[in-house]
DNA sequence: TTATTAGTTAGCCGTCTGGCTAACTGTTGT
DNA sequence: ACAACAGTTAGCCAGACGGCTAACTAATAA
């Protein structure tokens, strides 16, 4: 599934700082690596994981290679996650109106007792 | 971090089903199995996780434990997704006003050379 | 043309995941 | 008292993850 992979590829804080720092625009490996006391070799493989998720795309012109953010599949959790809240917010009105209606039901009962 | 755990606790579709389940109320460990085909220890490991991650809550009452969804976990995920397109969508917006002064520019030059 | 730069490939390491079985604990129904 | 039920613990396994170094390729600058 892609969510299995934009979820997992989101789950490192070097790949979510990659991704806000894309948020500002394109960037070079070499420049994505710079704020990390990494080597080289370990981000690339943040890189390609994000790329594998379909969080970035990447072209290599000359010797240098540009990364650039994938916006739709940010998209794509947020739209899962707005789904999920849908559902249990539907369920909590549910639950709201129920209680509403054992209040109400309470007080009908009370006047029932009380003119007996 | 949080969100190293809570994303990491939704890269599983295992994982996420059970979060869609919960979003509709409440549900032992033996109700949130049965859908699976999967030892119990084996889901339980998932559970374990899903608490680790703050997503899922879970109360042991005799000899059955109900689980339950967590939303504020849910939302921090939210809130995050939220930040960064708040940020990339500036971005655009700057974008498509550097657009739109380069095309007036365009226009002014080209009314410049007509009446020079 | 030679050095420098930018990235890549290969391979090593310890840890975490996601599944399993087998055996155990504690609770509840008969 | 005992059987059945609901979960738990322990331990095994293969494979992925997140880091490293060393050595390599290809493009560009001097």
């Amino acid at each position: 599934m892609q969510l299995d992979n934009v979820f997992g590829a989101l789950s490192d804080a070097t790949r979510r700082a990659i991704v806000m720092r894309l948020c500002d625009g394109e960037a070079s490996v070499g420049e994505l690596a710079k704020p990390f006391e990494m080597a080289l070799p370990s981000l690339m493989k943040h890189i390609r994981i994000l790329e594998s998720s379909g969080l970035v795309a990447s072209e290599k012109t000359g010797r240098v290679r540009m990364c650039s953010l994938q916006t739709e599949a940010l998209a794509t959790v947020e739209v899962w996650l707005a789904a999920q809240r849908e559902i249990w917010e539907q369920r909590l009105d549910r639950l709201e109106m129920y209680v509403e209606r054992l209040k109400k039901r309470e007080k009908s009962n009370a006047r029932k007792r009380k003119s007996k």
